[in-house]
RNA sequence: GCGUCGGUGACAGAGUGGUCAAUUGUACUUGGCUGUAAACCAAGCGGCUUCGGCCUACGGAGGUUCGAAUCCUCCCCGGCGCACCA
């Protein structure tokens, strides 16, 4: 077992401890208690879990891992779980509908690329990594049946998501039922002190505290984050578009920000950067643009550089306000014709597409005199032309 | 297992022998207006096309028919009800 060997400094800064019960928090079950233990000076140990359901994280998860953050700051110890056995079941927490199960090998290659991407907030030195699958996958089917005693179908039924479900006649897959438990078995297994999660958690993270009271352990504390919606303030989810991913390029980043509705810059301030309240108070008193652009410079310092920000706001300028092309285009090798180059390097993906986009004016060709619009589905693609497709996207055009 | 209702495009949900590449809403893409915001307006939203059409699609496989998403048979899957004494 990783034990963290030396001795750690616990600050018990009671203002910064304050302000870590506060920020971004929407519920904390046992407050009184974990506010007397942060500030009794003894090192705790806070668990995240987070399922590799897909190779990307993104910024809703985040609410959870600044949070995650800030524990550590403080010099808390702590314990990061990549739900590689945990995925494969499948949460039903956020969903209306049945997850399905996820193949092995899907998971194997969303769980590499998620260090780097959490590495960006944590300091991966003093971070405890695990997958669960240490610990679930060797459990017996009389040891699940222990832990499922500890609780009772009318408790999951009677959960939300779980609800609406079966009054709309859906199907509810009694796996679902296991997820709960082997959520709140981690806990007992990495013997947590307090759990992050999100509010749609709930249910999963008391599940930890029953099964550590069943396994003589002081039941966990919890620290909830309310929900964050996406960009365009409905339910964040990755099908839709409205998410920002952490690995995203500066430039993306910058632009997703900016792309956002107006309604969600205060909770993104609040819960995706750690920029000090009071002067978001001050920044939100000011024009929403204005706003945002802070906004969109703090988020992309913050998984990049404050120099990328940097270059990434005279970017935005450049090619939005000013209408230029962009400093890095991406560049693809010519496949002949515009329309076959574009289908080539997966810009869009059949001649209808094209058409379609040539029909509306989509399709532009850049030109230091301006822009020309492309109407002919036979229209050439010269080497080194630069082309924009749509709002945002810009291809240049290199040899093969 | 028995009974019953159902399985349609990303999702919801119409369609119940030809006028169906399939109404509508949402999502999505694009154009306009803007602050790459919202709202609003407009167009598109399976593929190929010499723009005449052609091909593939309504759980799966067969069949009936000039013609099937629509009818029949079998199979697979889901909801609901039944389940002991009767």
């Amino acid at each position: 077992m990783g034990i963290f060997s030396h001795a750690p400094k616990v600050s018990t800064d009671e203002k910064a401890i304050d302000e870590l019960l506060l920020r971004g928090v929407a519920e904390v079950i046992g407050k009184d208690e974990l506010k007397r233990k942060l500030l009794g000076g003894t090192q705790l140990r806070i668990k995240l879990g987070i399922d590799p359901t897909s190779p990307d994280l993104h910024i809703g998860r985040a609410v959870s891992l600044l949070k995650l953050r800030d524990f550590q700051e403080l010099g808390h110890h702590i314990v990061l779980i990549v739900g590689d056995f945990t995925a494969v079941i499948g949460d039903t927490s956020d969903k209306d509908a049945e997850r399905p199960m996820l193949e092995r090998e899907v998971i194997e290659k969303n769980k590499k690329t998620y260090f780097d991407q959490v590495g960006k907030l944590l300091d991966l030195s003093r971070t405890e990594l695990r997958y669960n699958s240490e610990w679930l996958e060797p459990l017996t089917y009389r040891e699940i049946g222990e832990h499922a005693d500890a609780f009772s179908v009318a408790d999951f039924i009677a959960r939300d998501v779980i609800r609406r479900r079966l009054d709309a006649g859906k199907r509810v897959s009694l796996r679902e039922v296991l997820y709960p438990l082997m959520q709140g078995y981690d806990s007992v297994a990495v013997k947590a002190d307090v759990e992050i999660g999100g509010m749609d958690q709930k249910f999963n993270l008391l599940a930890g505290r029953t099964l550590q009271e069943k396994y003589k352990q002081p039941p966990q504390n919890i620290v909830m984050s309310p929900l964050i919606d996406g960009l365009d303030g409905t339910k964040m989810s990755s099908s839709k578009g409205n998410v920002i991913t952490l690995n995203a390029k500066a430039a993306d980043m910058y632009g997703k920000v900016m792309s956002m509705a107006d309604e969600q810059l205060a909770a993104y301030f609040e819960l995706c950067t750690r920029t000090p309240m009071h002067e978001v108070k001050d920044i939100l008193a000011g024009h929403p643009k204005e706003a945002k652009m802070r906004l969109a410079k703090e988020i992309v310092t913050l998984y990049h550089s404050k120099q990328a920000a940097e270059k990434a706001q005279e970017n935005f300028e450049k090619v939005f306000s000013k209408k230029e092309i962009p400093e890095e285009v991406t560049e693809i090798k010519t496949a002949g014709l515009l329309r076959e180059t574009l289908i080539h390097n997966g810009i869009i993906s059949s001649n209808s597409e094209f058409s379609r986009l040539a029909l509306a004016n989509a399709i532009r060709r850049m030109e230091s005199s301006g822009e020309i619009k492309i109407t002919n589905a036979l229209a050439p693609a010269p080497i080194g032309t630069v082309f924009r497709i749509g709002k945002h996207r810009f291809v240049k055009i290199i040899k093969n």
